[in-house]
DNA sequence: GTCTATATTGAGATAGAC
DNA sequence: GTCTATCTCAATATAGAC
């Protein structure tokens, strides 16, 4: 007659709406952005008063760090699960598109890069922050191994290249590609990828 | 003894304080972003105090949206003044180059897709969408061109073409190339031109 | 742990004296 | 027209009952 069980249950019950109220952030912070996301927007859609939401994250500050996080954890995940054979210019190519398509699926662009109060919020954010480097770390190795292979151009500094390739995992056009065109997600997907490596020519 | 002279003074001393609100208005935008400027700063930057801005502007969404209006009237002079003796291509060129300056100079970019927010006041803003559409027409108008004559992908639709256009001018990439490399802005302008126009490749 | 009700703060906007 | 002082309101965060 353990009472462990019990408290075990509570506990996932815990967890499942912590990842239930993330969820939620993500939409949220997709549509509306940070400033305009407000506390009592997250209780109401998740469908719990506010104290509650303030149980499980102590602050606004905390709960999107928390969403951003999981975001970076996303793709770190979709990095390391990427066939070992591919080339480093596949493996780029491939991220931005899984990057894309969270997007369109009302997903969040990596790098909130919009406003400075959230700019500056994140880089105060140790865990954040930790897995911001991994994944650098890890696209410049590619850039520069494409580079060396002239898969990519060596006309242009390793630090363009992967500043403008973070800019197209939150370039606006495919927002207003989906609200103003016909075009199915396939295809934003495949003409932005297309703009990205190829340029407009 | 007419008292003309004397209004007319006062008059342009309004103007031109005007002009210095929308200055101020135009850095602190391109610095923290519509939602964490405040109106106390733009006040407390000019030298006057919060009601007498108030005098010039009735509102923070009406200030900004003339400060957004100045700009565009910028790009739609620039545009004018272009050689007409420039194909399409090189006036987009020239117009993106004149943009991604503007903004090394601590301007605004075109187009704050950022917040919803701003996004909705602007589409509400008669003004502003009169010269938006403007500006876009002239701009769709030479996409086509150069599209017809080879010199812009025919196997991209022309509106991905031109969303990916304005979103060059407000890429985030050169914020990150300022702040992180010790490159030049000349070099920066050129590295993104050619980013844009060629892809990473 | 959850809620209702409330404290607190920050910022847009204005009243009213000069 | 300009200012000091103030209003108002929305949003973060919490106290306290159950």
């Amino acid at each position: 007659m353990s009472i462990f069980p019990k408290i075990s249950f509570k506990n996932q019950a815990f967890k499942l709406r912590e990842q239930a109220i993330l969820d939620v952030a993500t939409v949220v912070l997709s549509n509306k952005g940070y400033d305009l996301m407000t506390m009592d927007d997250i209780a109401g859609a998740v469908g719990i008063s506010k104290p509650s939401l303030y149980k499980h994250f102590k602050s606004k500050e905390e709960l999107v760090g928390e969403a951003l996080i999981r975001l970076l954890e996303g793709a770190l995940d979709y990095v390391a699960a990427l066939d070992a054979n591919l080339g480093p210019l596949q493996k780029l190519s491939a991220l931005l598109e899984w990057a894309l398509r969270v997007r369109l699926d009302g997903g969040l662009p990596f790098l909130p890069s919009t406003s400075a109060h959230v700019r500056e919020m994140l880089m105060r954010n140790l865990k954040y922050m930790l897995r911001v480097r991994k994944l650098n770390r890890q696209l410049e190795a590619m850039v520069e191994q494409a580079q060396e292979q002239g898969l990519l151009s060596r006309d242009l500094p390793t630090d363009v290249i992967l500043f403008s390739y973070y800019a197209r995992t939150c370039d606006p056009a495919v927002e207003y590609l989906q609200k103003y065109s016909k075009m199915s997600n396939d295809d934003i997907v495949r003409h932005m990828l297309k703009v990205a490596f190829e340029g407009f020519r």
